[in-house]
DNA sequence: CACCAGGCAAGTA
DNA sequence: TACTTGCATGGT
């Protein structure tokens, strides 16, 4: 919660930015786009799977991936701990970054079994252990795919930050340039009532929102977000 | 053709 | 500490 706070102090924010404020947002993208139900997977073991994929690559790649796994019965712990790392690159290969993430996918999936078995039992309501520094120990796992599972995974209250959320913020100038991944989460977390399921509907929103409207400057007139700044 | 996609780690100065 | 680069496929 303060792991990058030392260089200087930057203003962690902005303007007043308030949780009515952040409410208002999440309203807005909620009216335009509709509930969303993410994460799309049907294990916590598959979630885990494309949190991993999907680094810095398009969904679609990773529905690929995935299906390729599904297909031969190599989505469990015990297959893909125990396959070649060359072999597993073989069936991950649509989602790019084969290699190296055949590598992170084994050291995630051997840590997980490391602590909850091959079944996962007590993963999803493990609420003693620490289990951000764990999945942060893991080579391969950063900040966001660290969150990412302890919120869609494991079910717990954590706002995910990602590529779209620093974008938004910035065009609608709600967050300095070079905010960081952990002022960015603060401010949703300090500001927003500690709700797993407000933080998964919202983080999914604002994927949806930087996939369809905010790409490139100058933001798109039907940006949902188009009225926020002037409430 | 260039550019992007639901990042991360390792290397450099 | 602050940048930079490698990783690699498939869509627009």
């Amino acid at each position: 919660m303060r792991e990058k706070r030392a260089t200087r102090d930057r203003k962690a924010l902005p303007i007043g930015l308030t949780g009515q404020k952040l409410m208002d947002m999440f309203d807005l993208l909620v009216a335009h786009f509709g509930p969303q139900a993410w994460w799309p997977a049907e294990t916590d073991l598959e979630m885990m799977v494309g949190a991993v994929l999907t680094q810095n690559t398009n969904w679609k790649n990773v529905e690929r991936a995935i299906a390729n796994l599904k297909s031969k019965g190599l989505l469990t712990v015990n297959a893909l701990c125990s396959m070649p790392a060359e072999a597993l690159a073989q069936e991950i290969r649509p989602s790019g970054y084969y290699n190296i993430k055949a590598k992170r996918l084994m050291n995630l999936i051997q840590f997980i079994k490391g602590r909850y078995g091959e079944d996962l039992s007590g993963f999803s309501n493990d609420g003693t252990l620490k289990l951000r520094e764990g999945l942060l120990s893991v080579n391969g796992v950063g900040p966001e795919t660290a969150d990412s599972i302890l919120l869609y995974a494991a079910r717990r209250p954590v706002f995910v930050i990602d590529a779209y959320t620093h974008r938004i913020l910035n065009r609608h100038g709600m967050s300095e340039d070079q905010a960081t991944y952990y002022e960015l989460q603060e401010l949703f977390m300090d500001h927003l009532p500690e709700d797993q399921e407000l933080f998964s509907e919202f983080h999914a929103l604002i994927v949806q929102a930087g996939k369809n409207y905010c790409k490139r400057k100058p933001l798109c007139l039907k940006c949902p977000l188009e009225k926020w700044e002037t409430e």
